[in-house]
DNA sequence: TGCGTCACG
DNA sequence: GACGTACGTGACGCAC
């Protein structure tokens, strides 16, 4: 058919569709791979109902969907800034733009995008060329930038609200006819295309004017007659400012758009290539009707393909709201024989999530025994499966469990397949503890997401990701504390002896609260751009770490007791020396004592009293003092408290307490990870902290030889080179850091001779010291002051140094000074691979800012970091899989592995390959990563 | 429980 | 012009 009169010509406006779609549904995931469909989805109903409803006579007899090529059009050569403020696309959005083109065939409906122009133009050209040719033309759209095409036989159609959009309603919405619109929008501007427009007028006062003088030339011309003077002079003074307003946002009705509308005749959909493609995106109730409309079978595909993202309900469930259905304890569960459990996991089954949380006797995984489990599958419901719980305060029932308890053994057994089942969604708070848990009785939990990692992902910097603060802040709702059940301090009992009637109340609340946090959390993930993130970088490692910690490292208590001993008598010795020096006994641990003694009784002069009263006596402050001959006797005393000190903290953080950290059954030392502790990324280790055991001094250093490798068994380390300074010199664009880098040179001594002017073969070790001081504050967010008390030179002195630095590198001060204007702007800073760190201070007054402002310098180096060991860690079981090694301790930079004799260079070199390599292929960095190995029977000599 | 101190990157 | 200041952690002992 040829077209002209009598025909009708529908037009959809394709990228107007997808973000309608994409933001009126929550963020559905196609369920066999995850990858985010929601505005596919929404697209392709969109789409069939277009072509569905108006069917017959008033139906379109040629059809096409028309998108946006890219970003990039004439317009840009007009404007550099048009658009210029458009936010960067959703991450989950931008995959499915190929997706909505492929829909758009797979219905057999014509598909027009053209480089250089927007779909606007093209919808222009081609509603010009219809209505020549004596036809009709909708346009399926509610963007008023298309409402100057309406009148002549063109209409608009918002599909959205069902409601056309005629020559009337463009009235209403600018005040002035279709054919006069676009001088009101050249007057009013358009924020959110970054249209400059007249300063000061809006739509109202445009078509005010418009229709005073007739159109926008005439109103210009003439403009030295209004009598408002803000007025005349916002069009005056912008009068060019105007004209090219106008032209962005007239559509160009002659687009070179290629074919005729004859190509766009409305043809009938083939089943095959529309069945194939909507069973592929695993759209299950669109390919049933679909098949039913077109009399065809649809294609089998598994139930509940789609994840629905915010409710475990059909949204028109009252489930459906998680914040709405209260807490009620009484309606929990209590799981006591095999068919309700059976029930439970028929329930698992058919909803393909469940919230899990265990309870145990201990924080520490390594010695908890499970005493319960709890399930919940629908908000409101949950249940909990005692296990362990024993008689409590009889002295006859002794350890006897209760009764009405499944054996442990018989649930576990029931529980593993979907525990491990691919297609079930196992959620949890802080899921490496219970994964640790079910690891010690043979079940690897997967997948699973932690609700815990979600809000570290989103809200690093904020707030802290515990359960009951979580639940109080996004649900209304604080959850039973648990020291109401288990009491504090030395009174304090074990789970299993808390009442099983209490405990149900307690444990199931605690999957429900988990339950309902994960369905709030899934479309904010989204929203907050930190999916990614989330996936790459911390649900991944937590099995890594888990399989860390439960391996632990080897230390030896001999080793430890024996050092115990010699600092022992050493502290005795430094002790009585200290109190002959002092002419009395007091207690040299003490910094409020040691402060009179040396400011009051023995009149050190310069004492400074901290908020609290008491004198200061830090390092520093002893070290002036012992520096200072002097004064003689406090000098010397001074010097001994400082020796006596460092023993101390060996032997009490150290050698005492690791001791008691040996597990009795292991022989070794776990450690834990929080994933979720410190805002830049980094992990913390806790319980001991083994992140922190001494090598600066000699004496410190000696430690580490009490941590050994098993039998048959070396220790290796490797470690990252200047990483922060690498990160500092990519992100902040540095040409000579990078340089350096690439040459693998020293860099503290290149940027001592960048500053000082003293030839590399010149350098004094003084010289390359305080180079390095300031490459490290630079990493700090320097300030003089800093720099000046690190160094101990006068702070003129120091400034002078930051200056000078400044000047040979002036964009460290770009980057610095454009990461705290994005803090400021956003509220957040983010780190290469988009973790994001907030920064809720950054405006503050007074020194807080101060702080914020170095932290939000910081973070993103630290976090850059973070995110490239964390990458590494998750590559590395796969990359050293057929070595006889694991992987045992993180320390920021450093990564510790225990191997067998013989293996130690093999694994040398993959785990070099993978931590060199670990930045790729997410970023590219201008400088190489550089690690540096050792090996050893002990960590001193590995290190 | 808060603070001062000090161990690490 | 004064304020205060290097970033990020965890564990210990003392004093309340």
């Amino acid at each position: 058919m040829t077209f002209g009169k009598g025909c009708h010509l529908h037009l959809i406006d394709g990228s107007a569709f997808i973000f309608r779609a994409y933001h009126a549904l929550p963020p559905l995931t196609r369920k066999s791979d995850g990858l985010p469909i929601g505005a596919v989805a929404g697209f392709c109903n969109m789409l069939w109902g277009q072509l569905t409803q108006n069917r017959g006579k008033s139906g379109p007899t040629h059809i096409a969907v028309v998108f946006d090529y890219s970003s990039k059009t004439f317009r840009d050569e007009i404007y550099d800034k048009y658009k210029a403020n458009r936010p960067d696309l959703p991450e989950d959005l931008r995959p499915q733009f190929p997706l909505t083109r492929e829909a758009t065939r797979a219905f057999n409906v014509a598909c027009l995008e053209m480089e250089g122009y927007e779909a606007d133009d093209i919808i222009a050209t081609l509603a010009r060329q219809a209505t020549e040719a004596g036809g009709d033309v909708t346009i399926i759209s509610s963007d008023k930038d298309l409402m100057q095409l309406v009148g002549n036989g063109v209409v608009m159609f918002d599909a959205m609200k069902s409601r056309t959009i005629d020559r009337d309603e463009v009235i209403e919405k600018f005040g002035v006819p279709p054919e006069r619109v676009v001088d009101v929008q050249a007057l009013a501007g358009d924020s959110v295309d970054n249209v400059p427009g007249a300063p000061g007028i809006g739509i109202k006062t445009a078509a005010l004017l418009i229709n005073e003088f007739g159109d926008l030339e005439t109103l210009l011309a003439r403009a030295g007659e209004i009598k408002q003077p803000k007025r005349r002079e916002a069009l005056e003074g912008s009068a060019d400012l105007i004209r090219i307003s106008k032209r962005l946002v007239t559509l160009d009705a002659h687009a070179p758009v290629t074919g005729t509308l004859d190509d766009l005749e409305v043809r009938e959909p083939q089943p095959g290539p529309l069945m194939e493609f909507l069973s592929r995106m695993e759209f299950r109730t669109l390919t049933r009707r679909v098949a039913e409309a077109l009399k065809i079978e649809a294609p089998a595909m598994p139930d509940n393909s789609l994840t629905p993202a915010h409710a475990a309900e059909p949204a028109s469930s009252p489930a459906a709201e998680p914040d709405r259905v209260p807490f009620l304890h009484d309606a929990y569960e209590c799981i006591r024989d095999r068919a309700a459990l059976d029930r439970w996991i028929a329930a698992i089954r058919d909803a393909g999530h469940v919230a899990v949380d265990t309870e145990t006797t201990s924080l520490d995984e390594m010695r908890a025994d499970l005493v319960g489990i709890s399930l919940a599958v629908v908000p409101g419901q949950a249940c909990y499966i005692p296990l362990g719980h024993r008689q409590g305060g009889d002295l006859f029932a002794g350890d006897a469990l209760t009764e009405g308890q499944l054996p442990a053994d018989t649930v576990l057994a029931a529980l593993k397949p979907v525990l491990e089942d691919e297609a079930i969604l196992k959620i949890g708070q802080n899921m490496k503890y219970d994964w640790k848990i079910f690891a010690r009785h043979g079940i690897r939990i997967a997948p699973f997401d932690d609700t815990m990692l979600m809000s570290y992902a989103m809200h690093a910097g904020l707030h802290n990701h515990g359960m009951d603060g979580l639940s109080d802040r996004y649900l209304g709702h604080k959850p039973i504390e648990i020291k109401s059940l288990l009491g504090s301090g030395k009174s304090a009992v074990t789970f299993d002896r808390v009442p099983v009637d209490t405990a149900v109340r307690y444990a199931a609340e605690d999957a429900d609260v988990t339950l309902r946090l994960w369905q709030a959390f899934r479309p904010d993930l989204h929203r907050a751009q930190v999916t990614t993130v989330y996936e790459t970088l911390e649900r991944p490692l937590v099995p890594v770490l888990a399989e860390m910690e439960m391996a632990g490292i080897r230390v030896d208590p001999n080793v430890l007791s024996r050092m115990s001993n010699a600092f022992a008598q050493q502290m005795a010795g430094l002790e009585a020396g200290i109190q002959e020096l002092a002419g009395q006994p007091f207690n040299v641990g003490s910094p409020k004592q040691l402060g009179e003694i040396l400011f009051d009784v023995m009149g050190v002069p310069g004492g400074e009293k901290g908020k609290t009263g008491a004198y200061a006596t830090g390092a520093d402050v002893l070290e002036d003092i012992a520096a200072n001959t002097d004064l003689g006797r406090p000098a010397e005393l001074a010097a001994r408290v400082l020796d006596w000190r460092q023993v101390s903290k060996l032997k009490s953080t150290y050698t005492d307490a690791l001791q008691t950290h040996i597990n009795p059954e292991t022989g070794r030392v776990h450690t834990s990870y929080s994933i979720a502790g410190a805002n830049t990324g980094r992990l913390a280790s806790t319980d001991p902290n083994l992140q922190n055991i001494p090598v600066r001094t000699e004496e410190g250093r000696r430690i580490r030889e009490a941590f050994v490798a098993g039998p048959g068994m070396r220790l290796v380390s490797l470690d990252y080179s200047q990483i922060e300074l690498r990160i500092l010199a990519h992100v902040a664009d540095i040409p000579a850091l990078k340089q350096a880098f690439r040459d693998g040179i020293d860099i503290h001594a290149m940027t001592a001779s960048q500053m000082f002017n003293v030839p590399l073969d010149q350098m004094t070790l003084e010289v390359r010291r305080r180079a390095k001081a300031i490459n490290f504050g630079v990493i700090y967010g320097i300030s003089g002051f800093g720099l000046a008390r690190n160094l101990r030179i006068p702070r003129a002195e120091a400034q002078a140094f930051i200056d000078t630095y400044f000047e040979r590198f002036p964009g460290i001060r770009e980057y610095m000074d454009a990461t705290v204007a994005f803090a400021k702007d956003k509220g957040f800073v983010q780190t290469l691979f988009g973790r994001k760190i907030h920064t809720p201070e950054i405006n503050a007054k007074g020194p807080t800012a101060g702080f914020a402002r170095r932290a939000a310098i910081n973070a993103p180096i630290q976090g850059a970091a973070a995110d490239i060991i964390r990458r590494a860690m998750i590559r590395m079981p796969p990359a050293i899989a057929g070595l006889p090694a694991r992987m045992l301790l993180q320390v920021h930079d450093e990564l510790l592995f225990e191997v067998e004799d013989g293996a130690a260079d093999d694994l040398i070199a993959a785990a070099r390959r993978t931590m060199e390599g670990a930045a790729h292929p997410a970023v590219h960095l201008d400088v190489p990563l550089v690690v540096d190995a050792g090996q050893g029977a002990n960590w001193a000599e590995a290190h």
